[in-house]
DNA sequence: TCGAAAGTTCCAAAGGTTTGGAACTATCGG
DNA sequence: CCGATAGTTCCAAACCTTTGGAACTTTCGA
């Protein structure tokens, strides 16, 4: 039973279940600041257009290097706009529509309206 | 005519007319990366709740040294979340209510509503 | 049982943001 | 004319964010 000597975890599909903050736990700044990046609000718009996408779909999209879309999906993810559900070895993202339209109703509409231009 | 040898340029209240974005070219990410920030956030809710505020004023009333009160007001103009206006040697700061709100419909009352808890 | 594919984490380098004291500058009142 | 006042800019230190290659981990199909 001895376990390999492993030094990093790393799981492209982590077992352990894929963490997401409470709907009445999100924090307007940290939503603010997290979508307030040029990159993760394409990524937003992208996701309320489309719908659920793949991960690796999402970077792909916007030309990025596998490593740098992970980052800025777990920072979305982390402030509560997007949903992560894994399939297999593959992982499904969504914006969290509803939830965010209940603690900062209009939000999201401000979010995917362009300017008014 | 011998100008004096001044080194750096600095005032109060600047001659040179302060400088504010056209309402059109707001940039939403540039809006809520500034906005996203708990200080400015907190900044932009006062104004929202007593209008027109002296600067000095409002640093104080987060108890802010003056330069840093300085510099998150300075990033809040240029972002145009905010006027300033100069009367004499005063400030005096206020929300661009009207021009966000002509920009991204609907922002405001994002940023002013606590969370709907 | 292997290998390929999807995604993750690790890491270091580069660059940006924040902070606050100090120096400075207009303006105003006496 | 001098001092006080409001507010600015300068600067360096501390810290946070972003980037992308490399290594790694599961899962799945052949």
């Amino acid at each position: 039973m001895s376990a390999p000597p492993k030094s990093a975890p790393a799981a492209p599909a982590a077992r352990e279940t894929i963490r997401h903050p409470d709907a009445d736990a999100l924090d307007l700044a940290q939503v603010l600041r997290t979508v307030g990046d040029p990159l993760r609000l394409a990524m937003v718009r992208t996701l309320a257009e489309d719908g659920e996408l793949l991960c690796g779909a999402l970077g792909d999209r916007l030309g990025l290097p596998k490593s740098t879309g992970s980052y800025h999906l777990r920072l979305l993810r982390e402030a509560g706009l997007t949903r992560t559900r894994q399939a297999g070895t593959l992982r499904y993202v969504s914006l969290r529509r509803a939830d965010l339209e209940s603690r900062f109703p209009g939000l999201v509409d401000v979010l995917v309206a362009g300017p008014a231009a």
